[in-house]
DNA sequence: GTCTATAACGGGATAGAC
DNA sequence: GTCTATCCCGTTATAGAC
């Protein structure tokens, strides 16, 4: 065949799909490379690895969201309310479409011995500090330590979205409706904004 | 070797575990087998299948919460407040031993997939339901929909303690402190329930 | 009930032609 | 850069002796 420039890009977006539902390790390359209409080799040739291709899928994932997040907080000024940090931190998540990447990212965020050795240090713990301080400045009256546990309670709401908000209506019967993204944001932000305040 | 009736319980512990840390997927039934000092092949014949071992191990576990959680509903009274029936939800989970059981469960609770497919009818709507109920019935001016997504809210808040609580100490440098696992049960709870009634 | 040995399969990775 | 063919390994599961 002819080279085709766009089949390191078939191949992430293959991968990124295929792993957020069924998983890192059920995923085979065979499977992406399936779905992405490329051939098998291709995946060694432009990643080195299966790890090293889903480290590619993430870091192309995480960095905008944690660049977003940056600057929505920047944009609230210098003494932004619980709700703005808390909307900062979750709208770029929100506002990614949770049928492709997202699904990866909560799976990830679930498994703390591959996250922490992995990207803990490079995608999260400077984005979490960052938020934690906003909010500790937000909440005079509150132990930082308290508000760093709840910050890891939001983290825990806002994954567990990414993970089932798709089989919601599937689950509840249609009861919870979560088509509105937007509405969406704006009820976990009022859950959690609301829980931060609790003395 | 002589017959031993406790090989099928030493299978379960190290299953358990092992799956708990590693994962289902990156666990092998060589994994198992060593750490529990039994034979390969005694999977095979007390189990059928590594799926049903899983299957065997996780019915151990969720029952007894179960029920735990439902006594203790049922000992609140028949007025019970958020904070009752959030205690009587998180209790069960946050009692037993974090090392062992609970990280698997929230590993699994992190599959939605999974989870949805083999479990759900049986070991979690109709606790879901029942809690539900008694939330809706605690705030009456919370329109259903909506307590339920809460408690939605609360089972990621709950299953990430499950899942990165051990790790806190680590990530945190000691800043969140969660050996107090009574003390870490009435601070989620607190959080949670000013989630439930913010409007 | 417990063991050894092995079957049957699928996986990641690579060599080498084009 | 792309392809085919293949290597090599670890896995689950089972057959059959004890």
């Amino acid at each position: 065949m002819t080279p085709r420039q766009d089949t390191k890009l078939k191949i992430l977006d293959s991968a990124e799909k295929l792993f957020g539902i069924n998983g890192f390790e059920t995923t085979s390359l065979r499977d992406i490379t399936t779905a992405a209409d490329v051939n098998l080799a291709a995946v060694n040739y432009h990643f080195q690895s299966k790890d090293s291709l889903i480290e590619a899928v993430i870091a192309r994932r995480i960095e905008p969201v944690n660049e977003r997040r940056m600057a929505l907080l920047d944009a609230a000024g210098p003494e932004p309310t619980v709700e703005q940090i808390l909307e900062a931190f979750l709208r770029p998540v929100f506002e990614t479409q949770m049928e492709g990447a997202m699904p990866l990212v909560g799976r990830l965020l679930s498994n703390p011995v591959f996250f922490v050795d992995r990207m803990w240090e490079k995608h999260l713990a400077p984005v979490g500090k960052r938020f934690v301080e906003a909010l500790v400045k937000a909440l005079p009256h509150q132990p930082p330590a308290e508000v760093a546990l709840r910050l890891y309670f939001s983290v825990g709401v806002m994954t567990h979205m990414l993970l089932w908000g798709p089989i919601f209506p599937r689950i509840t019967g249609g009861m919870v409706d979560i088509s509105d993204r937007q509405a969406l944001l704006q009820r976990t932000v009022t859950f959690l904004a609301a829980g931060f305040r609790a003395l």
